[in-house]
DNA sequence: CTAATATTCAAACATGCGTTTAAATCGAAC
DNA sequence: GTTCGATTTAAACGCATGTTTGAATATTAG
């Protein structure tokens, strides 16, 4: 038979029901009835809701991180040093593709990944912010490699507008040329990451540690 | 004798508990209780708990609307056309020096912006956007005065990019100096649109209407 | 075939929710 | 001082939720 086995279909069910009411909202009772299981399924399964969703969660970001340091590898291996754009769109490009590919999967995940960010779900975030921080280090290297002289400090608080910019344009619900925005977010984000990047900035940088390691650890 | 009305301690205290908890999750038992008000009186005053979050919406985004406006028409009067940086100010500033000031409930207000932004909840966003619509207009006008020749549909997607570079700002915990974080993400910005403005960008450029009017509108 | 293990199932449990009701209390006007 | 509308109060209603239970059923192993 060619059914899928119960854990995935759970997995299918919640990732469309979550991303679509939101976790609270999303009910168990939906959930396996949309599934076509038994309600105490997710239970003997999963343990309970909340193990759910982050089990949702780890399906789709092995996959997503890494397209991207695979597609990262590439762009460190064309230059020396890295060009910035071929690093951007490393970042870029395959969530672009993957929140607005032709399955609408993709989409609807990027909703929840969305939704999880400004739910601000401590356990949620502190399990997967460690399990992915180190695809956030990998790009923060290789864009400080690709604009030598740059203000570390500065160049994190950077990398968060890209990440803002990015985030929002996957959450937006109308989907064109993934192609093209990819490319306007590249162009945009490499100019705004090169206006500081010749030792302007007079001022402090404070440098407060803490403001690395969140969620946006993950889109 | 100083207490404050009724309607008020339940408008502060929602916005607290909406903020820390999320609409859904904060009960009115929880919200009222720290009102010190019955919890009748959230029936009472605002019919329901879906009206009584409008309402906390509607008292932060008139002040905050309203600063935006007075900065840009200040910066339209100053030069003729208006300068990029001065206009992206406007936008940028009031709403980082309302979400990060002294007073914490700035911070948490944002948070909540951020948390309804996610929710997509249909009819809050609806009664927003359509009281603050026109806010995004005007800057969206100042800014094409600002860029002469500028392709709209592009400049569009990119005052996309810039609404998302500041609501995720605006998320982020950690509070250090405001107006340095203004004026990174005004030349952040300012870099980014201007890359786009020599006419470059042969391709399409489909106009897709239904993009804008979204929640971006408020924050 | 049988025994043991893994999985499914229907039903119930306890809890918390938003909302409603009707009586009690307050505040001003006459 | 009494009356009348506005406000507050305590209690209850109806309902949906996540979770647990224990029996029924599949699946696998010996």
């Amino acid at each position: 038979m060619p059914e899928a086995a119960t854990c995935d279909r759970i997995l299918d069910a919640a990732e469309v029901l979550f991303a679509e009411h939101g976790f609270h909202l999303a009910s168990l009772r939906q959930i396996t009835q949309a599934a076509g299981v038994n309600l105490a399924a997710v239970h003997y399964h999963f343990g309970s809701k909340q193990a759910l969703l982050l089990a949702v969660f780890r399906r789709r970001l092995d996959a997503l991180n890494q397209a991207r340091l695979q597609q990262l590898e590439q762009a460190l291996s064309q230059s020396e040093p890295p060009e910035l754009e071929s690093v951007l769109d490393a970042f870029v490009y395959p969530a672009l593709a993957f929140s607005r590919g032709s399955d609408t999967d993709g989409h609807r995940f990027m909703n929840l990944l969305m939704r999880a960010f400004a739910d601000r779900d401590e356990d949620l975030h502190a399990a997967i912010s460690s399990e992915y921080a180190f695809v956030m280090r990998r790009f923060a290297e290789a864009i400080a490699l690709a604009l030598p002289g740059s203000n570390p400090a500065l160049l994190r608080r950077q990398l968060d507008f890209v990440v803002g910019a990015l985030t929002y344009t996957m959450a937006e619900s109308n989907l064109s040329d993934t192609r093209s925005i990819a490319s306007d977010l590249v162009r945009f984000a490499a100019a705004g990451l090169r206006s500081g990047a010749q030792g302007q900035r007079p001022k402090d940088s404070t440098d407060q540690t803490g403001a690395c390691g969140t969620l946006e650890t993950t889109a």
